[in-house]
This record gives structure tokens, sequence and C-alpha cells, in this order.
DNA sequence: TTTT
DNA sequence: TTTT
């Protein structure tokens, strides 16, 4: 095809914090559900009216689920790019069901935290409860699109704490 | 939410011609399938793989419906911007099933064609087989997203009866 | 052109106060300076960098530039989204100058606020110090570009004279 | 900065082929000017408007640089996705100059051939002169912000023979 | 399940 | 001139 685009752009807070798993071969993945919301006046009624859209957001990017793993909390507002999957799979009964999530993987993947609420952590001004700097504008190196895997984790008590490098490319300003 | 972003971007060509259906009100729905891909070189066989991934766009904005009617066609290239939208159906035994959808509705919806193969209609180049000008990047006005109601639609039993309603402006390209 | 696009996204902060001007007609335009910054880690010497870029946003959008005037401060942060656009002017010696600005004008133009420091007002948390809700997301409705016409600007002399016309929808938050 | 985004989509057409210079440590950096255009209708004479938007790309990463080398000519629609950036100089006389321009560098740059017109090459379709696959989404590895240099480079007459690889992450999909 |  |  000559010249496609696949593209997501979400500003969302976190339903719940990071599932971190693991596969086989001890590559992460990060799972993560996104809210965003839109508000609007109705025009008869005039009454003020919301609609909230979850994502399921699916980060095979090994830096990225550290950022996750690291930083993000229930209710942390983050900014994601990435790219739309629709995955098979099938139900209990044998019939195929089609996921559709939001993959983080490879270049043009963007993984920001923007602040927001976040539990635990003693966040004072409200998620931003990591030190240093260094941390904006994860940018992705590929990684393996796998997904098999099992080992679970637990969300260690791990107080982030500030300055982390990308995984690929650090010494560039872009 | 204070701030919430919710955007798809893709470029890809149509894998089927537009289906348009319309409310029990008249006002018309589109859905097109897009095809998007990506190709790459194995790093270790060398060999070209490629990787096509659909999407399901549904179009509300009477604009964007007309132009999907009268100028898309199976093949053509296309850029759109819309919004992610999971919705809720049951399928024949009443088990809940969820479709992600590509929303183009009110603002910050686009539509514009980029030219491609298309079939029929005699299109030379590639499917600009329309007139003058002043097509480019229908933008869409602002509407309520609702989407219960009435009107049944011809997309399966078990597809979620169509029928909604819009608020505004909805007929204007520019 | 069949399909032409031109679109800016930023999330950044406010360097200053957004400034608000008015046409002799009455319609305002709000300017605004923001920062977006990249933080890197040099791979030689291992010590941390940082870069900001410096954006001069002009909003014509009637309803986004009440937000401005209303929420926006100094420090704020806000993710905007809008077109390029090169401006010709003549300096005082009579010589052509361009300045390339980010136009939130017409449809799928947006500026939503993300919190963020933010100055004075007593913001609690951090700049989000407005009442209710309906907020989110101010999109704007077509308009024609023209920048032609009449009212003097505060800009400096040789700053093009203000003046220009909106055709639709100005004030339609969604 | 807690998270910034600094982001740039264009479809457009080149205005002129591209023009590749080399770093004195021989890295290529290319220039392009890519057109974007809007299209409407004048509310009151009902006569149709264009306008067109002129922009400057400057790509320094190495892979996209080889793109626009061999495929990208006068006319060609491109996809392209980089970061704002201001440069400063001085003109003849001394005074400060700003020029703004849309980097392609580093990881989140992408350029993709949409087809279009394009010059020489017998171009048949449009400009989709090359052969196999291979080339969609180009994505960027971080390159050094040289913007020295000099030697100029004719744009050889090479005709594009398609399939080629990213210069990094070949063996993934995303 | 988030956030306002 | 912002922010971290």
């Amino acid at each position: 095809m000559a010249g496609s685009v696949n593209k997501v752009i979400l500003i969302g807070n976190l339903g719940a914090d990071p599932e971190i798993r693991r596969t086989q071969d001890g590559r992460p993945i990060a799972n993560l559900r996104i809210a965003t919301s839109e508000t609007w006046r109705d025009r008869n009624s005039g009454e003020r009216k919301e609609k909230t859209e979850w994502h399921s957001v699916v980060i095979f990017n090994e830096g990225l689920c550290k950022v996750a793993e690291q930083y993000l909390k229930k209710g942390a507002t983050v900014y994601i790019e990435g790219q739309l999957q629709t995955r098979k799979w099938q139900d209990q009964t044998g019939n195929d069901r089609y996921s559709t999530e939001i993959v983080l993987q490879g270049f043009n993947s963007t993984l920001t935290m923007l602040g927001g609420r976040g539990e635990g952590g003693g966040a004072s001004r409200g998620g931003n409860d990591f030190g240093g700097g260094g941390y904006d504008d994860y940018g992705s190196a590929p990684s393996a699109p796998s997904r098999s895997g099992g080992a679970s984790s637990g969300r260690g008590a791990s107080a982030p704490s500030g300055g982390f490098s990308r995984d690929l490319d650090d010494d560039i300003p872009f």
C-alpha cells in the first residue's frame, strides 16, 4: 500500500494501576485502561452531558513498560501515541472474538505523563511524584510483538525516583 | 475530566465501496472498511513482511456521508480523522459483544480523498473522478454523541439497531 | 490540491498570560506563547540536556478566545490543535519579514486545559480554577481564512494590522 | 516540563525537487518545500476560494534523506510527521532573523510517499514510479542535529527502484 | 474503572 | 517567557 498511516492520540486518565505481565523470554508487556471523556451542553434541555470512552492500551516497548510500571498509577493523566490493532481470539465456546487495542510498540509510539491525580505515593501536586527530570516524551524503540507469556507482576511498592533514560538513542534532542 | 483527547488518524484504502444506510428520520450513516498496512524487512531472514490492519469507520456527519457516497469507492485512498468508540451489542445468544469503531462526527472529524485506485466510475488517475474543487478537508460541526434510538440497520440481526440524532450543523462542508 | 492536511499538535506551557486584542468590529484575537521542551541524556557525557522551543499561537475562534481569556494564565499547561500559517510583514526598513504561527481558527482547532501551574487567581490545584463543566475540547466550526482588513493591533507598527472575518459558528463550544 | 508534545502533520505536495546537502562529516540533510492548500466557498459571493500555505521541511534523519533523494520529486504528495523548530540567524546587515521549520529527526518522525504528480521518471499513475513495496512509513532514528556543512548534492538521475529498508529496527511490524 |  |  502506497503510504499508510495508523495513529491514535489519547489524553486521558488511568482507570486502574497498569498491569504488567512478562513474556516467557522476559520481555515486559503493560496494559493500561484509559478513560477519555467529552462534555457538552444539550441544545434543548440545556443540561450538561458527559460521555466516557474506555480504551485498552498495550505497551510492548520495554522502555515505556518501565515508565508505566514505575510512574503510572490509577488516576494518572497520560498522553499516548500508538496505533490501532484488532486482535482475534476465541472465547470459551470457541467462537471468534475481536478486541481492538491501542498498541505502543516501535517508533512513533509515545507515552508521556501529564500529571493528574494518581494514588498512593503521597503525591502532593497531583501525580508527578517523581524526582529529577529527563522523563519527557519517552520515545520507543521497536520490540518484539510477543503477546504470549505469563508471569504475573504485582506492582512494586517502589517509589518512583526520577531520572532514567530511553532505551535507545539517548543522546539526541529529538 | 480536565482535558481529554481521543483522536485517530488513518491513511489507508477502502476494502469495499462505502455502505450507506439511512435513519428513520432520513439522516445518512456511512460505513467504511479501511486497510492500513505496514511493511518491513525481517532482520534475520531478510524477507519482506507485510501486515494489514482493518478498521471500521462510521460517519455520522451528513456532509462527510455525501462525500463518501459520491466520491469514495473500493480502493480509494483516504485520510480520515475521527475518534475511537466502542459499542456494545448482543449476539444471537444474548452475549455481550463489543466493537470498536472510528467515528466521524462533530468537529475535529475529517475525511479527505487522497486518490488511489478506485474502481468503476471510469476514474482514470485514481479516484479523483469528481468535478470542481472545494472538496478538501470536509470539516464537521459539533454534534451530540447520542446513539440511542430507532431505525433498523442492515448490519445483521445482532448489530445494534441504528437511530441517533445530531444536534447541529450536519451538512456544512465548510 | 486533492487532499491536503496542515495540523499542529502541541502540549506545552504558557510563558506569559494570553494577550487579548480586539478587532474594530469587536471580534477577539488571542495570542499565546507556548513552550515545549525536550530532555535527553547525552550519550557521551551522560549529562542531562534540555532544549526548549517557543511557539506563537493565534486564536481567531471566538469561543476559544474566551477560554484563553478566562482560564489561561502564565504557566498553564495546554493541549492545542491548530494549523501552521506563515505571515508576511514589513519591518521598519521596509524589508519583508515572515512569521510562522499556529493558528486556531475554524473546525479542527482545539484548545484544552491540562492543568499546570498557572499564576494568580488562587488556583488551588494548578490552574483549573474555573467553575462548572462543559469546557473540554472547544471545537470550532469552519471559517474563512481571510486575514486582510482593518482593525489596528497592538503588536508593533510593522505587525500586520488585524481585522478579519469569520464565517460561522464562532462561539459554539460543542 | 511534565510532558511536552511538539508535533506537525502535513499532507501536501513538493513545490520543487528536494535539496540535499551534506554536513562536513558526511551526514545528509534534505530540504523540502511543501504546499498545503485549503479551499472553501465564500458564504456571501458563493465563489470558490483557495489558500496555499508553504512549509519548509528539514530532514536530518539519514534514512529519510535517502528516501527524499531517491523517490521524491517536485509535485509528489507526501505525508510527513515532524516537529516545529524556529532557527535564529543573521541577515546581511547583522539583524536577527527567525525561520520556522518542520524538522524530521529522531523517533516520531515520518515521511511517507502518497503518490501525486511528480516530474520526470516517466511516472505513469502519478509518482509511485517505484517497484515493489516496503517503503511505507519510514520511521526515523535519531541523528545528529548538525546544521552546518556544505557540500552540494545534485539529485542523481537514479531511477528509483523500490525495495529498501529503514535504517533501524527493520524486523518489527511496528 | 478514571477525571471534571 | 513556561515547565521539570
